[in-house]
DNA sequence: TTATACTTGACTATTTTACTTGGTTACTAG
DNA sequence: CTAGTAACCAAGTAAAATAGTCAAGTATAA
């Protein structure tokens, strides 16, 4: 993997900008303030997040960043693949040479662990997450899920 | 979390024990053969695997380890709680309070991440993942799923 | 033209993982 | 009984990944 704070970071911020009605531009200052991260480290995830395209930069005065993509079609896995490299529990990586040039005897199931996370974390998108949230902090909103 | 090579070492030792047809004590020196794991890192997780009560040890010559438990029993999460803490992706660790004493935006998901891997892993027991590597090896047994 | 805000790259600290070393203790085969 | 085997234990180290910092830029809108 890993599943780490590289992930939930970035996940996070990307909830943050979507949250934040779109048209005017969002500073990485506050989504630092509001999300509780650094700005410095934001400002790594989203140079990723850029280079894959799943956000936007404004710079200058009233700048900042801008989602890239529809909330329904940005994938979990996505964002996350974005500054985590990949979800591959598997040491040997897919080459299956894990032990002595065979696979080991756990081979097979780690590529199933890997997918079933993978299938999770795809089975989510952003706006997902963001109607969940609401819905658990009691702000009772009729969802079309 | 985390699902790393402890986990996987851990759960590639019990699959070698489950293998070896256990009347006989098995060495960590044979199992650090043959599964090219250090030795020493070996008894380190053996040691947490015997806390567990998931092994049975066997001092002095002839000695060595046993499973203590059947294969059909045990679950791949027990076996990498045992030597891996936890299987939690959230960041407060339950307690809520992730983001200044509430919970944050994706909180949720984290709990469900975590359940679904979890979920998985508990899906699974030690015989069924022996069972799927012979199946995957070409040796074709009749399996009862 | 100046303040704002993004961009970059290198650098540091911390934590975790993986592994090593050097013992001690229990046991048993001979 | 004793010599050797193998578990047990406690530190400490190495390498990698994660998390975060710092400083010097560049683009742009007001």
């Amino acid at each position: 993997m890993q599943l780490t704070t590289k992930g939930r970071y970035a996940v996070t911020a990307m909830l943050d900008l979507a949250s934040n009605d779109s048209t005017r531009p969002v500073t990485l200052d506050m989504i630092s303030q509001r999300q509780n991260i650094s700005l410095s480290y934001l400002e790594q995830l989203f140079a990723k997040l850029r280079k894959a395209s799943l956000v936007k930069s404004i710079r200058g005065p009233g700048g900042g960043y801008l989602l890239n993509v529809d909330p329904v079609d940005v994938t979990l896995t996505e964002i996350i693949e974005a500054v985590d490299e990949n979800i591959d529990l598997r040491r040997c990586h897919g080459s299956k040479n894990c032990l002595r040039g065979k696979q080991c005897l756990s081979h097979h199931l780690w590529c199933e662990v890997s997918d079933q996370i993978r299938g999770f974390l795809s089975s989510r998108n952003l706006q997902q997450v963001m109607d969940d949230y609401y819905t658990n902090q009691d702000i009772k909103v009729k969802l079309t899920v």
